[in-house]
Formats: structure tokens, sequence, C-alpha cells
DNA sequence: GAATCTATTTTTAGGTA
DNA sequence: ATACCTAAAAATAGATT
């Protein structure tokens, strides 16, 4: 059964909301129950993740994700952009301070065809990436030193723990990337994904 | 067509990561283009905001996102419970700081039936406001003041544009709500969602 | 630009091992 | 708790309006 939401200002937008039941059975009053909500958290979360991910490489948006599950009190934390950040400052480039505008100006003029194919395969070795961050992602020892603020933390410091997960199997990507890179030596770069960590040298903007 | 991805840590996870090509026809080449480029964002963004609300309501997380892009530079803002904590201002309450920890402590023992129908109604509503907030949420300013430290900026700065948007919403949600609660009045009330923007008088904990 | 439609893909709840 | 399975539901790319 397939839930429907009242829609209350009809002047625009026709509004439903369903929830995803999945597989569906007999008795549909039941809901999750206590052991599933640890799964059902699982499940959503990586879920989030990764189409944050997607939203990332897809159309070159910055992301920066926050959550916090009661359940178990612990923290994760997604970022596009910081831990494109640190994948720079890993490889030994020196970047300018993040608040500089430089960034994905030329996504309104960008070249479709191969910068595009670029982009997806490097959206799937994203996707790897990401899965090796939220494994072992466990931010509580953040929480600790942050102590309730943690959203005023710094995202350098969310991600350090990032970084740890993220370094083997940056060995890995940057070789690909590399290669896959020559294709779009000649253009500009237009996204800033994780992949774009190598950046071209001379073309800046 | 799904494009596989290749593993490269197979001790542990098998990572598929799929691109939703939705119905794709003939030539699979394309992607998307420039035009399609924005709506693609507007979807995406939508559904990552629609999945975050979901995680809010049926497993009481609480979770942060700022999305950042570049096509036109604009900014949006998801915050469950910056939001939470707007609302319940909002309706005159005198909420403690957000640090403390009272919040969803009991969810490990949440009790089930009612509770979680209720959780899946207010869920819907949330859904109204999701979408509310959504429409009416550039942040430009946002962005002018906080001049590129915008990830800085307190989170509470950065919903007061979403409450302008809230307002008009709550009038509805509020009675709503308070209607529904009565059927949890007697139990502590779980999560803290949107809707929770009304809670049992003296049922603190 | 924004909404609707639709074929297809992706996600997912619950079951199971 | 983690991985797989599957039916059902949701998301969505592209086209259309």
């Amino acid at each position: 059964m397939t839930i429907l939401l009242s829609q209350f200002h009809s002047d625009s937008l026709d509004v439903t909301t369903r929830i995803n039941k999945g597989r569906q059975r007999a008795d549909m009053v039941k809901m999750k129950n206590a052991r599933n909500l640890q799964v059902t958290f699982s499940k959503c979360h990586a879920g989030l993740f990764k189409k944050a991910s997607e939203l990332c490489t897809l159309c070159g948006a910055e992301i920066v994700i926050v959550l916090f599950f009661p359940g178990d009190k612990r923290f994760f934390s997604f970022s596009h952009s910081s831990v494109n950040t640190l994948v720079e400052r890993f490889l030994g480039r020196n970047i300018p301070p993040p608040n500089n505008d430089v960034h994905n100006q030329q996504i309104v003029a960008h070249r479709e065809a191969n910068i595009r194919e670029l982009n997806t395969k490097l959206m799937n070795l994203e996707g790897v990436l990401q899965m090796e961050k939220n494994r072992g992602e466990s931010l509580r020892e953040i929480r600790k030193r942050a102590n309730g603020l943690w959203w005023e933390s710094p995202m350098e410091e969310l991600n350090l723990f990032q970084l740890q997960h993220l370094k083997r199997a940056l060995e890995i990507l940057k070789q690909k990337v590399e290669k896959e890179a020559q294709m779009v030596n000649n253009n500009a770069f237009p996204f800033q994904t994780l992949g774009s960590a190598w950046t071209p040298p001379n073309y800046a903007n």
C-alpha cells in the first residue's frame, strides 16, 4: 500500500510523498521492528551517501553531510569539497583556501561528450571510495572532542578520519585518474570531483 | 545498460555502483546534455533531501546537509535538528542548548506500534514541509555575508531562510501534529522529528 | 525554466543464511 | 551484526507539454 499525502498548498506544487515498502508482505501495519531499525539506518545511510556522491559527480555539486544516529550515538560525515581538499593536499598540491571561487565556474560552458564520460567513470571510482569511507567512518572521537558543538568543528577535522581510509584507495585511484585525465588534458577540467585530484598543471581556469 | 564497477578490495565488501539511467533510449553515450544538467540537479537535489528526510523520521537520525551547485552558484541546506530547534523556538518553547544529550536517548527502548505509525504520518507532513523549504531556499545572501567561509557560519543562520518558508506551513502543521500527538501522549515521544515541534508538556525524558 | 509521463533502473523491507 | 535474495516501491533520464 502506498501512503499518499494531503497537499496543502495547491497553488503550485503537487506533492506526493511515499514510503518505500520494498518487498511488502501480509500485515502492513507491522512496519520496522526494533531489530530492523539498525539495519534500516545502515541501508538508508548508505543510500543517502551514495545519492550525495552521485550528485557530486554528475552535477559537480559540493556537498557536506553530517549525520548522527541516536540509536547507537554514532556520527557519520560526508563531504565532497573537503575530501577534495584533502586529496589535493594528500597529493602534495598547494591548494588555495577553499573559499576562492575558481572552482567550477566553467560548468555553465561545459563541454559535453568526453568530459561527461570521464566524469561517469570517475563517479564509479568515487562510489568505491565512498563505500570505503563509510565502512570505517565512525567518528566517536570527534564527538568526544567537539563535545556537543560538533557542527561548529571545522570540516577538515571531521574528515581526518576519512583520510585514513581514503589513503589506501587513493594509491590506486590516482593512477587510474591520471590515465583517464589525459583524455581531457586539452580542456580545463570542469568538475571538481574526487577524481579530479589530478588537475592539468597549467590550465588553472 | 548498467555500468558496473571494478571492485578493488575484495576482502569484505561487494561494491557495485550503478548509475540510474531511468528511461533510456537509443544512444547511451549521449548522457545528460547542458540543458538537462540543471534539471538533473533539481531532481537529484530533491531526491537527496527527501532521502535525508526519511532517514530523520524513520530512524530518528539528525542530519545536516549543505549543498552548493556551482552551475548557478546556489546554496541549499537541509538541517533536521536546527529546523527542529527553530520550530520549537517558533512555537515559543524555551529550548535547551542543542548540545545537551536528552534527545532521542530512548530510541533504543522505543515502543513499536502506534509511535511508529504516528511517525510515518509525521513523515508525510514533513515531506510537504521539505518541498516547501526546497522551493524557496536559495541562500545567496548567506553566501554573500559568510563570504566563502560558509561552512563555518552557524547552522542557525543557514536556516533563517528556511524559517520564512516554514512559517506558513507550520500554522497548519501544528494543528495536525497536536491532534496526532494525543495518541502518544502517555508515552514519551521518541523521535525528534520536525513534527515533534509539539511535545508533551511534562514528559521530558 | 517547471510539471507530467513513462520505461527503465535503482532502492529497499523483510526474509534468510 | 553483515551479505544475499526478491518482490514491490521509488527515483529518475529523457521526452513532451
